[in-house]
DNA sequence: TCAACTAGGTACCTTGAGGTAACCATGCAA
DNA sequence: TTGCATGGTTACCTCAAGGTACCTAGTTGA
């Protein structure tokens, strides 16, 4: 509890960088985004689809947030229609394992609840268990 | 991309409860609250000096959240002056490793920027480097 | 007597994250 | 020529996350 973990950087001293990318992540959209990306390039409309309930002002938000973070590239071909694929840089795939671990965790925890009768899924849930 | 990973909770859809338990992890003080108690017990005005920036208001938020969720308990010492001490539950201890990997991995990418030049520290954590 | 510590509760306010809906340009098909 | 698909942009609006400030209540110390 006294020392920080890290001598240059430290995500419990309020300034630090890296709370912006504990932030950025805790974002409402971008664990998705980033496990939607996990196993390769992902169309616009595909994640769009993938990701149930996000507008597409959102996607794109995220999208160019996660770009501008480094964490992946866009690419845009010159098609008709537009196609656009967006690909984990280096960087992002690091932070596939440990997204993919919260969100199994918490679909684990889902499970148990539902198993122990702690709580019901939807209706439309239900058919699929 | 096509198949739901867990036959009853899938955080891609959007009603699945799964998706609360990350949104909640996603929350401005969650990840660090998680990483404070993973050593143990620790009491509410330690917690408040050790996440810099923390209201008491937030972090008295906070801290039922995450109680309500099942991620911690609270104890209340009948002394004076009052001490109320905060503990992961199990299913809490479980995410310590998941946080602190995120954690690390956001100030490791801080460290790797700084030493390439590509950003630079406040001059306070200068001198901590 | 006044202040400070303990751990909050509460009222008030601002900011911005995020939602909705319309619009754009292009090409294809009925 | 109306509709659908591509991948956005833009204006507008709402709600809640989160901040500030002040309150409690018991104890201790100056």
């Amino acid at each position: 509890m006294q020392e920080p973990e890290n001598p240059v950087a430290d995500a419990f001293v309020a300034h630090c960088p890296s709370r912006g990318l504990l932030t950025r992540i805790g974002e409402k959209w971008t664990m998705l985004i980033i496990v939607a990306l996990a196993e390769g390039s992902v169309r616009f409309g595909a994640l769009h689809r993938r990701i149930e309930g996000v507008s597409k002002k959102m996607l794109t938000q995220s999208l160019k947030n996660l770009e501008s973070d480094g964490l992946l590239t866009r690419k845009l071909y010159d098609e008709m229609p537009l196609r656009v694929e967006y690909t984990l840089t280096p960087k992002g795939e690091e932070l596939v394992p440990l997204i993919t671990a919260l969100k199994t965790w918490a679909e684990g925890v889902v499970v148990e609840r539902v198993r122990s009768g702690e709580i019901k899924l939807d209706p439309a849930f239900q058919e699929a268990g």
